[in-house]
RNA sequence: GGAGAGUUGGCAGAGUGGUAAUGCAGCGGAUUGCUAAUCCGUCAUCGUGAAUAGCGAUGCACAGGUUCGAGUCCUGUACUCUCCGCCA
């Protein structure tokens, strides 16, 4: 969401920044007459308010034969006044859906363009390994492995479902302790949250509106579930006023993630790479309202995922992401890719986002700054630690040898009782 | 699932029909000056203002209702705690 008062008195600058972002300029007008009309209602409804409210407070005061009189002419002005309230009310929600609706500023610095061809890569990290066989994909590596059982959990659990074992089970669960260790060695709180989630949460994240065919509802309980810990942890202190003192807040938080992939119909079909339930290890931030503040721990969190694909010793390239493929709550984002051999190019495994205040102000949490006493909205920030089973793929597929085994990094082997390689041949 | 108790500002905590006490913390100011104390103000949202000035509206979990007037009475909902039941 965006502050109100900062869009009429810069109007101009706001239709610009969001017109980067594909937002339509007259729907700021709109927004604008609307707000005014709301307030114009709201000054005639507040002042019949005043006089209403004097005259129930002189009643106690008034003689008997006073009172009738005054108890009349002040049930009168309920009527209206509640007449007016009414109209009031629509007005609001009206303005609300459509503050609900205003993309976040992007930020200056990042690529202007509709769509994702026009995002920039920053840097690529580690060289595409060559390989002296022809390696696998990550599906023959499960099946000669005995690590998956595919065809069998799609009849149980329907399409883009998966089902990993053996040594590969173990291998998502030791990728994650590794990364919740470096988050936590980093001052991250490791946290597990829930894959439920009530409705509001999802207007603070900035899902809703925008894509509701995304998310699986359960109308008997009236719940979501949950597509990333991210979503859990935003809402986790909403309607706070923290003490300055408390921030920054960093989050590792754990959870099972789903996602319909409604819009995703033929894309990554088989496999690991797309799947309606995974697991995700998420670094949440919330920090004070400062954009080179905020800005810094972009970086820092970016720094960290980067270190991530290090440790995992996999080939990556970061992408400054371009206004049209950025969601909407995004100020900047980058992502991270890694190189998946089978497919010849880098797939996503990262996504670092700077959100600034605009899920906060959804959200409604603000802090109290030390320097001025004044109350404001924090900054947030998110970026994926380690999603699973997608990252196994280029995992797998770039750790394969010839027989079939994968090799396992030198910092990943404490978690995997110092195995150097699994697999059936190994 | 059953029974009971509860939900008031950043925090603590009064208030059972007539304008939300008080304390602590934070912020601003004054004063005194031995690392601090004291006093005053402020302390959430919104409208109207050039205004961080005044004035006003709103705010006691949420949504309704009764009333000239609701933190207070009534109804519903959510959540928290205690106990019972069930259970990974």
């Amino acid at each position: 969401m965006l502050d109100i008062k900062y869009i009429i008195d810069n109007t101009d600058t706001v239709k610009k920044s969001l017109a980067r972002k594909g937002f339509p300029s007259e729907n700021i007008d709109s927004l604008i007459s609307t707000y005014l009309e709301m307030n114009k209602l709201k000054t005639s409804s507040q002042a019949l308010a005043e006089t209403k409210n004097k005259l129930s407070n002189s009643i106690k005061s008034a003689t008997a034969e006073e009172r009738p009189s005054i108890i009349a002419k002040s049930k009168e002005l309920g009527e209206e006044l509640k007449k007016e309230q009414e109209e009031l009310s629509i007005l609001e929600t009206k303005f609300n859906d459509m503050m609900l609706r205003l993309p976040n500023y992007p930020s200056p610095d990042c690529p202007d363009g509709p769509d994702d061809t026009h995002n920039v890569v920053i840097r690529k990290v580690g060289t595409p390994r060559t390989f002296d066989f022809t390696p696998k994909d990550h599906i023959e590596l499960m099946e000669m492995n005995d690590w998956s059982e595919m065809e069998r959990i799609a009849k149980v659990s329907g399409s883009r479902t998966y089902a990993i074992k053996n040594d590969l089970a173990q291998l998502e669960l030791a990728i994650h302790m590794m990364v919740l260790d470096k988050l936590r060695s980093h001052g991250f709180t490791v946290i597990t949250v829930p894959a439920l989630s009530k409705e509001r949460p999802l207007y603070g994240q900035g899902y809703l509106p925008f894509s509701r065919d995304e998310i699986y509802y359960m109308p008997a309980d009236d719940l979501y579930l949950s597509g990333t810990a991210e979503l859990i942890l935003n809402s986790l202190r909403a309607d706070e006023i923290l003490s300055e003192n408390e921030l920054p807040i960093l989050y590792a938080g754990f959870s099972p993630c789903f996602r319909r992939e409604a819009g995703a119909a033929g894309k990554d079909t088989r496999g690991l790479v797309r799947v309606h339930q995974f697991m995700k290890t998420e670094q949440f931030v919330i920090c004070k309202n400062d954009i080179a503040e905020s800005e810094k721990w972009h970086q820092k969190l970016l720094a960290i995922s980067e270190e991530v694909l290090q440790d995992l010793e996999l080939p990556y390239q970061v992408l400054d992401i371009c206004t049209g493929d950025m969601g909407a709550p995004k100020y900047r984002q980058y992502d991270l890719e890694a190189w998946v051999p089978s497919q010849n190019c880098y797939r996503e495994t990262h996504s670092c986002s700077n959100i600034t205040d605009w899920q906060a102000r959804r959200t409604n949490l603000r802090y109290r700054d030390n320097a001025d006493g004044k109350v404001k909205y924090v900054h947030t920030l998110n970026n994926t630690g380690i999603a699973t089973p997608r990252a196994l793929v280029p995992f797998i597929e770039n750790h394969q040898n010839a027989d079939g085994t994968v090799n396992i990094p030198v910092k990943l082997r404490p978690y995997l009782g110092g195995k150097t390689k699994i697999g059936k041949n190994a």
